[in-house]
DNA sequence: TCACGTATAATTGTATACAATCATACGATT
DNA sequence: AATCGTATGATTGTATACAATTATACGTGA
């Protein structure tokens, strides 16, 4: 499951080169939970754990500081940046309404394949919701929006949402196990993609718009995201 | 001018210290169109011009990498990132749905002082535009923005919204140059500023929608994105 | 003349060494 | 006993050295 999430980055930070190599590990730990909100992280530590020494940790640092994971105090060290609920709650408002741009964009340029590819998510997703079978529907889940993402026909855009999509990769994933939301989400999956099929892009709009701010809202419905500080 | 609209970065990224220094005087020169697109910047190079090593000059490129100003090829160099008029072209519809959102939110969470400091720019920005003095008005645009950003409450839409301005910042410079934007644009910032002070969000986010389409309209109108390619 | 391969130079990637800064602990002074 | 100051250790910041990779130039062969 985690080869789809951080594939996306590949494009700009290969991750069979050493530094992305390093880059995407501590990034995974980050949203895996291994390193927990303020912890710090040593140079050295991680160097050692990953076999390298600090210039190709210290260039992870900084890459990891700008995406908002960690953060860098000077002369001091990086600290795993904490995620509070209302950065949650903003980060959800501001993807519906880009999610809603995604799917209008995606409708104009969507291709034959990846329609096609959108249908038979749905259609597998239904299948895995009913046997219960979480890991993939998450994996379905991803791969539904990525497929959006690239047939907006925006790079700009599509950027934008996948580093978002992966910034709430802790909370999202806690969220999808919960009973039910997999078979719902999946059916507004569904409206979506009828809506591309048709070529309506407003309808495709409002639908991506409301299917995230649901998510948002079953999340606070089963107090999901009182694992946060309220800071 | 300059120091305003890069003083944005000094909480992530003081400037004080080398590495922040190396990175906002790169950051600087590409946007300012020193170092133009599809240019290779030479790790050595810019480090003797800047008299530092070459490992604070790397650390800045992860950095700018992220940011999307550059791209790094790995084992070949460093790529002044282009921006191409379908870029320009997405980032302001996508910035047109952020900056309404934006506009929303501080109609419920400015403060009286951000509520005068609107007034005041606005007031000083009609005075500037029929004296026709152009670099106060880039100033008062920038500060205008800013202060909604500061306003809404969000440091993650404040973030997002921050980066989106500076990208465009070669661009904008030269639209607001353009005869007559400068004091519609403003008309446009009055409307938005009483919008909120009236508590209208629905009204303010509106118009601040419409406030950057039209900045973009006007710059197609005027033919001033065929500077960049059109690939 | 053109194509290919090798050698050399240039550039990036990584590791290490040293400098600067910060945190901690201990002791002196009040 | 409490507080301040200093000393020591730990950690980050920067510079440099070396390795790996890539680009270029030149020469050889067809």
């Amino acid at each position: 499951m985690a080869s789809s999430n951080y594939d996306v980055k590949q494009e700009v930070n290969d991750k069979y080169s050493l530094r992305g190599r390093v880059f995407c590990k501590i990034r995974e730990d980050i949203l895996s939970g291994k390193y927990r909100e303020h912890e710090e992280l040593r140079e050295v530590a991680i160097g050692e754990e990953l076999g390298v020494s600090r210039t190709p940790v210290r260039e992870a640092f900084r890459q990891l500081e700008l995406e908002g994971l960690i953060q860098i105090v000077p002369n001091k060290g990086a600290y795993v940046t904490g995620i509070t609920a209302k950065d949650v709650e903003d980060i959800y408002m501001i993807r519906s309404l880009l999610e809603g741009l995604c799917a209008k964009w995606a409708t104009d340029h969507i291709t034959e394949e990846q329609l096609e590819e959108l249908e038979e998510n749905v259609y597998l997703a239904d299948f895995h919701a009913k046997k219960g079978h979480l890991d993939q529907m998450a994996e379905l889940d991803n791969r539904f929006h990525q497929i959006l993402y690239e047939s907006c026909n925006s790079k700009q855009l599509a950027r934008l949402l996948e580093d978002f999509h992966e910034y709430v990769l802790r909370v999202r994933r806690k969220t999808l196990a919960n009973g039910g939301r997999g078979k719902v989400s999946n059916d507004e999956h569904r409206q979506i993609m009828e809506a591309i099929k048709e070529k309506d892009k407003d309808r495709a709009e409002a639908l991506a718009n409301r299917h995230i701010i649901n998510a948002y809202d079953n999340m606070v419905k089963n107090g999901l995201y009182e694992i946060y500080g309220k800071e």
